[in-house]
DNA sequence: CAGCATCCGTTACGATACTG
DNA sequence: CAGTATCGTAACGGATGCTG
């Protein structure tokens, strides 16, 4: 057990989701499957490190399949599970709060 | 500016709330006004560095209102703002996601 | 192409001590 | 009581080089 142990479940979800290159990962994996370089080629500024690191964390923990075929030049593709899936209201609930957000404080933000 | 830049509305509702901390300060301050010591002591764990950190982040995001009270002992309370107000749903979609998260998984978390 | 291992700088965070 | 300041460690995350 390397969490580190939720206590309610907001924080469930945070430790899932709350990171700044999973959320770009899942807004990704929410138009469709996609190869490791496409959304390596999608999300500016991911080391493949993080990438790598992030998606097999969120296939652990369910919410991304991960298809590899056995062909040469290797290709692995990721999708999102029905867990993911079910996270699109969350994250936009994030997404309309976020626009909200930037028009009421954002102004002044050139 | 300090804050990574934000590109799109989900990463800036991450980037003030997406923190461990954050959320529990904000789902403390949910159920009302709360001096520094209370949420210190509703808070397991976190640090006094911690709390003043997170608590100020919060209020220069709009996010928190600070009253200090000019009295001796000193007294500072602390409560949301009408954007921080405005989060509860965002907040109660990632509660009942975890929940849920947590049913699916099998997660018995004692 | 996709991914792992390594090194290594930066930052986050906790513990501690001091102040109004 | 509610902070601020300083310090040392631990973790995060980027860059690079090697593999199937």
């Amino acid at each position: 057990m390397t969490k580190p142990l939720p206590c309610c479940p907001v924080e469930t979800t945070l430790l899932l989701i709350g990171d700044k290159w999973k959320v770009m990962i899942l807004r990704d994996l929410m138009t469709g499957t996609k190869r490791f370089g496409a959304l390596r080629r999608s999300i500016p500024a991911i080391s493949q490190k993080m990438l790598t690191q992030q998606l097999r964390a969120m296939e652990a923990d369910g919410l991304v399949h991960r298809e590899v075929y056995a062909e040469v030049p290797p290709r692995v593709e990721y999708s999102l599970t029905e867990t993911g899936e079910s996270l699109r209201p969350v994250l936009d609930a994030m997404s309309v709060w976020g626009r909200q957000y930037q028009r009421d404080q954002g102004e002044g933000v050139a």
